[in-house]
DNA sequence: CTGAAAGCGCTAACAA
DNA sequence: TTGTTAGCGCTTTCAG
């Protein structure tokens, strides 16, 4: 908190004018006249004044104060996408304040709550799953703006951005059949959370209309987290002949599998093809480079930050739902015989 | 900001006490009644009372608010220190505020004004190079209290936390040296930085401990992104003979160097050995992985916000600097033969 | 143990 | 165009 407290009143005294005018001047209102602006913003200038939002959002009954509550900020991908989320909200003029939930449900009713009481405008949050606006709210900040990224709010009650998770999945699946691969595997992801669905639902799609039994592909779901991914590769290796494709869940996973295959006395790129999905920073980094699916990070939080402050000025406005079209990248991980 | 007004007075009338009454009940103040409480914190949950902290905050003068600013988010290492201070922060009962300056003074200036504004009661940053905290404070924030990490505030006005970089590249250095390597070099990061100077400082005493003379090595400073990092060791491999080893500034560097490398037909960890800095968490993933300094940033993190919160109680306690000691990480990048 | 009253720094009618 | 007057929602002496 400020030391200095230089105020509306001395500034006032300063410039000889009053508490108000002070005020107006400083918003730069037309009702006050140019001149008066300059004394009294030179006035402050020299007093070394601190305009105190916090007061003038208590009077004002308002805030341009954001909340971010990321599910597992360790996770690089959500680290790019708070990342971009801090930036949009910035660029908005908003400021932005963080947190991490560490996927526990408990955790997140508190941020949110944390974050309300310290008058937050709204919530930008990448949620834990299964999380309802009910629980959110906690039935008692009804009416606090959420916009909900990545993931779903359930019961459809918040504005909700995301890539084509199904897409993006067929996509990029299809181009390793195109490639003649017939024994397939789609790996990693948790069992009835909605991206999971949506990943291998696109997974199943382009399998399906390259007139290949599903029966022929493994589904083999883990934690979405690097060392669940190689150890599952690397049990999965000791039974038998691996699939001749992968398409991993994330590439956290891809990376985990990557890392287990090479345990296994296996390269990915060369004995199996592996592909991601997210494009985080890291997939060109090392060889082999990682083929993945770009979600366009910056596009979903510019989106997110445009859907939140919209609703701030709207709050009646219908729900939406934004979803972005992702881009394959292929790189070096998919492309055997190299 | 929260749109139901429910406020300490519509509690008061429900729980038939007064408007002070409630307040000392919600701060569990001893001075009231156990059934008192009761009743009133009863009467808040059935009313959906939210705490308004902005308003205590003016009254109390006082916050629970962190302003987190940090050069360059979209470099892993700083990200990850970012999510580390927050956790650590939040740990501590405290909100965060953060903004990214993109290595840019003005911004920083700003951002650290925006947040003054918010009443943050201090600030931890990993200023741009060459910040002073009197351009950090426009000389009207006085007090306000900063610690910085990674990189110090000129002058010494601020507490300051850091890895011991020179000890850290002297063992990385020391590491390569003991395979026999006489050709080292050392690349990334910019002339006149704190950081660069003293990771440099620890190169060349290693090397010189060893009885090499500093000619036979290379000095390669470049901007430290993956990008310009990439682009130097593809130049420098044009030009002749590589070193045998190379100490890069930091992870991201040595990323760049090795996917350059890659690009020039060599391969770090067959054909030169590679070093990063920082031990993020992208350096086992794919192969090979890469040999780094562990900076403990959870330690860092730790202690940046022991001491920002100590100065925050005590603002008169002599100014720190704290240092961690690092430990070498060795993988597969600097072990040849392999 | 509880209530009354003043005020944190600011904004916003309403007057002047 | 500027000043006066009330508060925003909360804490905090000070009385009772």
């Amino acid at each position: 908190m400020t030391k200095t407290s230089i105020t509306l009143p001395d500034i006032a005294a300063a410039a000889g004018v009053s508490k108000s005018t002070v005020s107006l001047a400083l918003q730069d209102s037309p009702k006050i006249k140019p001149e008066t602006k300059r004394k009294v913003l030179k006035a402050a200038k020299q007093l070394g004044y601190v305009y105190n939002r916090a007061a003038a959002n208590l009077r004002r009954r308002s805030s341009e104060i954001i909340g971010m509550v990321i599910n597992d900020l360790t996770n690089p991908f959500f680290a790019e996408l708070a990342v971009a989320l801090e930036r949009s909200f910035t660029d908005s003029g908003y400021v932005v304040m963080m947190a991490n939930t560490s996927e526990d449900m408990q955790q997140q009713e508190k941020v949110v709550r944390t974050f309300a009481e310290h008058g937050a405008a709204g919530i930008v949050i990448c949620p834990v799953f299964g999380t309802s606006y009910e629980q959110l709210t906690s039935h008692t900040m009804k009416g606090l703006p959420i916009v909900s990224v990545m993931r779903p709010i359930e019961g459809n009650a918040c504005d909700f951005i995301s890539p084509d998770n199904i897409a993006g999945s067929q996509a990029v699946t299809a181009h390793l059949l195109a490639q003649s691969f017939t024994r397939l595997a789609f790996l990693g992801g948790l069992d009835n959370t909605s991206v999971y669905e949506s990943r291998l639902a696109g997974f199943k799609t382009a399998v399906s209309k390259a007139g290949i039994a599903m029966e022929a592909c493994e589904i083999l779901p883990c934690p979405p987290t690097r060392e669940a991914a190689a150890k599952l590769i690397m049990e999965r290796a000791k039974q038998g002949p691996l699939p001749e494709a992968i398409v991993c869940y994330s590439d956290v996973v891809a990376f985990g599998v990557s890392f287990g295959l090479d345990r296994s006395g296996f390269k990915a790129g060369k004995d199996v093809a592996v592909t991601g999905f997210d494009d985080i920073q890291g997939c060109n980094v090392f060889s082999p480079s990682l083929t993945s699916v770009h979600i366009y990070t910056d596009q979903l939080a510019k989106l997110a930050s445009e859907s939140l402050i919209n609703r701030l000025k709207d709050p009646e406005r219908p729900i939406s739902n934004q979803t972005v079209m992702p881009k394959v990248m292929i790189r070096e991980s998919s492309i055997l015989n190299k």
